[in-house]
Formats: structure tokens, C-alpha cells, sequence
DNA sequence: CACACCCCATTGTGATCACAAAATTCGCGC
DNA sequence: GCGCGAATTTTGTGATCACAATGGGGTGTG
């Protein structure tokens, strides 16, 4: 069955310049970007909002299959991921999103907490009152994920909560390196907010939006410190059991 | 000139199987991995030991004639280290080696002081008597390549000095955060080093080992704090200048 | 002599093909 | 009926081709 009829994949008529003016599926609406960042920022997109589950095995031509492109701009963006450790490459050369671990998770928190709170305070001084109402409105967003008892909406919401502050901080490698280890958690929290639904107690976000309203430095690092804490304590308890 | 005689590029007989048993050129011999593998691992070595200067201009084919392999291992190779933040990729689709500016040079000074202590404190109860004997070699080392005046064999000790260390940690998530740092302010060392010759005031090193061999948790944290700061205010004066 | 325009070489991007290894499935034998 | 081995399918890897866009170099004109 090498040629039967129509080719499964590519199913609609790509333009498939070297620019990618015509946008594969249901992409991100590629705006003048190449085909393997669109397939990047869409498997990117849905590893951070828990579209993938742990352990979950990647495959190359199903994945192209799946966005209706060719092997070619998944095998980049999926080695870009892999650099980024959002996916891992196990020595059978087969492409999984990994699995959390205890000593992982460690990992992370500590991470979290030594270049968040850090890069909040960066982007203190260039939070304007706009900004902020744009930040109070992300948190708001993600309130109505909540309620709505939407995951997806709540991991999405929370994510934008956070890097719409973190951007303002002009850091872009501090930012890109918290970046990597949110896409490594994004799997395991999904399990956790899948298993018992999102927990209803996460006011740190309106401790951190008041304190950039003050302009203490001191405050937002206290509420981005203590919102990781509660955050990472809850889907580390659920998922991997409530004693170290 | 499309097919005249014999290709410029693949000058050797490749057996060039989908494992890569035979080795392109001069690379670190692969034993049973892939050629992208390779390739990464020439190029990020080189990047890591100054081999490359910082807005050097990186094109695919060119590093694919030089090292006589085909463009596509070179483009995940490249693409992996653009992840990493070793290689920039401009707008125009050009791929360079990435200049330092000071406010990023203050951002990997800050990323260091947090998470290289913390990752040398986590490997210090892994460090047997044999550990320690390797790295004070390594060091060893280092300081030959000094004498010599070999900034090459000098930015390889340092890098192996550390993260011979920290590899110890086992934390296999922060490492490659510190790694991709490394990555970083490579090739902007050796603009230092490069320039003024060597360093000769360089013992914190010792005092890491000392400090090591009585298994002093916070005068290892110490000692590599202080490594960090000399280093980075070092260089950091040297290229960009005394005065902030 | 300077500036602008045009042509061509170079570069990254994507598709397609070929190959080997691993995974899966099927079937044969006990 | 069950387990083990062979055949087949699937999967990642690398090469090659085609294409568009960028960049540089050369030439023509003011």
C-alpha cells in the first residue's frame, strides 16, 4: 500500500512554501510563521495546558498525520521540545513526554522558587497601572476556568498569569529557563487538577496583584513564593502521595 | 556547478546508516550514536570551549561540508542548540552565535549564584574519595592549561572541573538549566580570555576541594559562590567594560 | 564618483525517498 | 491453549531535491 490512492496525510491543498503562507489544520493561525514553529507552539501549547498525559508516547507521522504536514517540521519541533526537556527521547529512540518522579519534582520547586520570585521583582518596576488591569484580568479569566470546572482553562489561565508578569521583566533568559521547567510539570499538574478538580483556594494570585498595586518588591516575592508552595505542595500530595 | 566531478561535501565513504556506525569526519568517534548526535556534541563542545566568536555567522551547508555530512543531522543539531540558547536564530533565518549584552550578562550571573551552590550541595554527599581524587585531577589539568597559556584547554578544565561536580548531584533537571547558562556566556569568554591571556588568581577551586574533603556543606557553597562572582566580574570587565 | 537597481549565489525550509532497527503481530509447534 | 520465533509493520534517521527569500556583487545611470 505504497501509493493506493489519495495519501492520507496532506489531505488539503498546502500552499507549502519555504514560509508556510498557507497554514497546515487547525493551527495557530500561522501568521508569516514557518510550519515547524506553528507545529512547535501547538504541541507546546498543549503540553502546558495538560493535553498530553505523562508517559504518553509521541510519534513523528502521527503527529503529522494528526496537523496534516509533513514528518519533516515535526521531527524540529519535536527535537526542540526535546532540548527544552518537555519531551524526552528514550534510548529506543522512541519520543514520550516524561514521567514525573519524586526527585524531579524536587527539582523543580527549588527552580521555581529560585528564578520566579526573582523574576517578579524584575518586572515590578515596569508594571504600569494597564498592565496590571490586563494581569487582573488574566486572574480573572482563570476564575471562571475555575468555576466552570474547566482544567484546561485553569492551566491555561494560570500559566498566562504568571508569564504575563514574568515578560515584563525584559529577562529573556531567566525567562525561557522558567519556561522549560513549567513544560516539564505541565503533564504532571494536569493529572493532578484531572483527578480531583481544581482547588478552590489559590487567592495568592490577589496577594500578588495587590502588592504590585503597592509596588512592594517584598510582598509580590512573598505571594509568587507562597502561591509555588501551595501549588506545588497540592499536585505533588495528590499525584504522588502526601508523605515525601 | 550542480554535479561536476566529486561532490565537495560526503569526500568519504560513509557508510551512513541510520545509526551512524561509521563516523563522519574528526568527530568524537561515535560509538553507537546517531550523526545529529554527534554533530550536536562537536558543536557544543566547541561553543563550550570558545571555539566559536560571539556573532559569528553559522550556516547549515557550511558546517555540513565541514564536517562531510548532509545538511539534515547539522539542522537538529542546530536546532537543538538554538533550544538550548547556544545559537540565535535571527528573523532573517540566519543563525548566529548569539553577542552578550550587560543585561544579559547580569542575568546568567544571577542564574548561576542560584542554582550552581545548590547543585554542588546536593552532589557533596555523592562525593566519595575517588570522586574528589578526579576532580582535583581535572583541576590539575586546569591549571597545566593555564601555564601553558592554553585558553582552550583552559575553558575545558573549568567546565569540567565544574560540572564534574555537579553531575554528582544527579539532578539531571537543574544540570542541564546550568548547562544551557554555560552555553550562554561561552563564547563571550573566550572573548575574555582571549584577549588578556589567562587568569592567575583562580584558587577558589582549591577551596571547593578543601572544602569538599571536610564535607562542609556551606564552605563548598561558598567556595563556588566566590568561583562564580571572580569569573563572571572578571570576564564581565574585561569585554564589557569596568563600570556597570 | 556615488547611488540605485538587478542578477545570481547562498541559505533555510519542506517534501519525499530509502534504510535499518525496534515494536507488533501472526502463526507454528508443543 | 499457550509460549516462542519469524514476518510485517511502524518508527526514527539521513540524503536528496525543489523552492522562496535574503544577501551580496556587479553594472548601469545620474
Amino acid at each position: 500500500m505504497k501509493q493506493q490512492e489519495a495519501s492520507p496525510r496532506k489531505a488539503l491543498p498546502l500552499v507549502q512554501t519555504g514560509v508556510a503562507v498557507g497554514v497546515p489544520a487547525g493551527l495557530p493561525s500561522g501568521l508569516g510563521l514557518t510550519t515547524h514553529e506553528s507545529v512547535y507552539r501547538s504541541l507546546r501549547d498543549r503540553i502546558l495546558c495538560g493535553g498530553f498525559a505523562p508517559g504518553e508516547a509521541v510519534t513523528l507521522r502521527g503527529i503529522a498525520d494528526e496537523l496534516g504536514v509533513s514528518p519533516m517540521p515535526i521531527r524540529e519541533a519535536v527535537r526542540r521540545l526535546i532540548a527544552e526537556r518537555a519531551l524526552e527521547m528514550r534510548d529506543n529512540r522512541r519520543v514520550v513526554v516524561p514521567p514525573m518522579t519524586r526527585a524531579k519534582f524536587n527539582e523543580i520547586l527549588f527552580a521555581r522558587r529560585a528564578l520566579e520570585p526573582e523574576l517578579a521583582a524584575l518586572a515590578l518596576p515596569m508594571l504600569n497601572a494597564k498592565a496590571i488591569a490586563q494581569i487582573e484580568s488574566v486572574d480573572e479569566g482563570l476564575g471562571r476556568a475555575v468555576a466552570a470546572g474547566d482544567p484546561q482553562g485553569y492551566m491555561r489561565g494560570n500559566y498566562l498569569f504568571h508569564f504575563t508578569i514574568y515578560e515584563r521583566a525584559g529577562s529573556a533568559m531567566l525567562l525561557a529557563l522558567v519556561a522549560s521547567v513549567w513544560l516539564q510539570f505541565g503533564p504532571f499538574m494536569r493529572m493532578a487538577y484531572g483527578r480531583v478538580g481544581t482547588s478552590d483556594l489559590e487567592d495568592f494570585h490577589e496577594l500578588a496583584i495587590a502588592a504590585m498595586k503597592a509596588g512592594s518588591e517584598a510582598a509580590l516575592r512573598q505571594a509568587i513564593n507562597d502561591d509555588i508552595e501551595q501549588g506545588m505542595g497540592y499536585i505533588g500530595d495528590t499525584v504522588l502521595g502526601t508523605r515525601q
